[in-house]
DNA sequence: AACTCGGGGCA
DNA sequence: TGCCCAGAGTT
């Protein structure tokens, strides 16, 4: 079985453990996700949704992060890890969509990725979810981890990692791909301790002696 | 390529 | 208490 077959067999059975999968990042627009995606860096998506549960309320438009105080932004999401430097990239992301986006959030990688606190990962959640667009494939800890573990890579930078995946992989399914890898991360093939005995992928994973 | 940012959850 | 966690920017 050659790389390509297998991403297909791994999506087939994937796609039949998590049917319909999505980010579990709540949101209810564009700019929610974005805010929600940048929140995630290096924290779990279960401490996001505690914060932005109440933060989309009190921030609906690009204008409402605009006009409100560093510290005052600061401190509502304030329990996050990282919260001082995420405030400031919401800030000035929200400033730069008013001036060159017309307030409203970029339908396209070139664009997303000038946006402080949005890089290639941020960028393909979003337009995946939100417009359903494949224009790359979004890798994060976990994709990186188990694209490895499954001999689909061998490279540890994530953009080379991204370009071996969009190589093997059919575009329709690119962001399905990611998403489907990040559920398999979070329940079965943890970080710390893959269990490989209930994992849809033992049998054909190089990295299980099942 | 290595370093920095960092609070909360959980064992 | 110690360790880990849906990244991106800077040096």
């Amino acid at each position: 079985m050659d790389k390509k077959e297998k991403v297909l067999e791994i999506i087939k059975r994937l796609d039949k453990r998590y049917p319909n999968v999505k980010t579990a990042l709540n949101f209810n627009s564009a700019l929610d996700l974005v805010v929600a995606t940048i929140l995630s860096a290096q924290t779990t998506d279960i401490n996001v949704n505690k914060v932005t549960e109440n933060l989309f309320k009190k921030y609906q438009t690009a204008d409402d992060y605009a006009n409100v105080s560093l510290t005052e932004l600061e401190n509502d999401i304030k329990s996050i890890n990282f919260y001082k430097n995420k405030a400031k990239y919401i800030k000035n992301l929200a400033k730069k969509l008013i001036e060159e986006f017309n307030g409203q959030v970029p339908k396209t990688m070139n664009e997303l990725v000038t946006l402080p606190g949005v890089g290639r990962k941020t960028a393909n959640i979003v337009l995946w979810n939100v417009f359903g667009i494949n224009e790359g494939i979004a890798v994060d800890t976990h994709v990186k981890r188990i694209s490895k573990l499954l001999g689909l890579t061998e490279n540890t930078d994530p953009d080379k990692i991204e370009q071996d995946l969009m190589e093997i992989t059919p575009r329709k399914y690119w962001g399905k791909l990611s998403h489907l890898l990040i559920m398999l991360g979070r329940e079965i093939c943890k970080a710390k301790a893959p269990n490989h005995k209930i994992c849809p992928l033992s049998d054909i994973c190089p990295s299980s002696t099942t």
